[in-house]
DNA sequence: AATATAAAAGCACGAACGTTCGTATTCAAA
DNA sequence: TTTGAATACGAACGTTCGTGCTTTTATATT
């Protein structure tokens, strides 16, 4: 029962719920989880706000849904391809690299930079759901961290998550497709510590 | 007339309109410059939303003049303290552990990182003034990277820039105070770092 | 003390929000 | 062919938002 959805897929529900799902996520990384507006979805998926209701019956569980759209699109496109190279050094240089090209999946940038700031304060539910996500990603640096043999799998996980997290937001701040340059130079001084 | 506010200070009008926007700043960082209301600010601060309104005349002059006040305090609490310091690794040392400090001046953390993301997609003169503070902030690493004889100046400021922003990220989203530890180690590691 | 001006309040508006409700359409099972 | 569930729609609700108008209170100057 540990099922993303639990459910069969194929019926014509499911299949516009994952539609409205994956534009929740690319339009959240935009406006946040607050600023999707369920009028606005509805609107571009050229449906009514009420039928598009139907599907989650609360805003929050329309948030809910998201993030977890949100986790399986980061898993699919950065840890997945980056499990077929070997744990530790490999692993992580193919997890930065495979995180800088899925930051153009999205049209506002990294789902997760625009949300984790928008709910640390705000306690509940969603909040939950984005620090879990976060909290599973930093736990797998830490890992394949320890794997390349670090001394300190924290700090090193720490500074790799750093890094491709300023470069998400200094790019979307100033449009210069350079901030990846400074980004890569920085997971390459990074890569050089590895014994 | 180019003065930040061109006023004189003293009178009563400019004393609560200081109130404001302290308030104001505190309450962004918490809620974002969206998420601050009208209502809600004049609520804290118990007045009536058309008597803090007349200040300012629109919420997007509400918005500008709160981002003023944070660049104040950011360079009352960072630059300022550290301007003591000497040219180049001393300084950037100072500023990097004052900045640690004035994360807990807010009551929601760093108010760059609740509000860059909040604005990168929202074009306007409030995302321009946010990113012009941190442009600021960014040139002035870089300018003391240089001048302490890093050969890659650029990089070493994104990656200073990138540790504390990070900082402040995840201790909101964790709770956990040896998140700064963790930073610490890391700016220890970059210090060394230093020809 | 009288008066002019600045500051704050009171009140109301239009728009947008999440949500509810009743109804129409589709489609597989009987 | 009839039934019933699944899916979607349109209209309306109560609330909150930013904002504009009018009036009252406080401050400062003569």
């Amino acid at each position: 029962m540990a099922g993303a959805s639990a459910t069969k897929d194929g019926t014509k529900g499911e299949k516009t719920r994952a539609a409205i799902l994956d534009r929740a996520v690319d339009l959240a990384s935009v406006e946040g989880l607050e600023g999707l507006t369920i009028g606005r979805l509805a609107g571009d998926l050229e449906m009514s706000k009420s039928g598009l209701f139907r599907h989650f019956g609360s805003k929050q569980d329309l948030q809910l849904a998201t993030v977890g759209a949100a986790r399986d699109r980061f898993v699919a496109m950065v840890l997945q391809p980056a499990s077929s190279a070997p744990d530790g050094a490999p692993r992580l240089r193919a997890m930065a690299e495979h995180y800088l090209d899925y930051l153009y999946s999205f049209p506002g940038g990294c789902f997760w930079g625009a949300t984790a700031s928008e709910f640390d304060d705000r306690p509940g539910p969603v909040r939950d759901a984005i620090a879990a996500s976060l909290d599973a990603w930093m736990a797998e640096l830490v890992r394949q961290a320890d794997a390349a043999g670090m001394a300190d799998p924290d700090r090193y996980a720490f500074e790799l998550y750093a890094v491709v997290m300023a470069a998400n937001a200094r790019w979307r701040l100033t449009g210069d497709r350079r901030t990846f340059d400074l980004a890569r130079a920085a997971l390459a001084r990074l890569d050089a510590e590895l014994p």
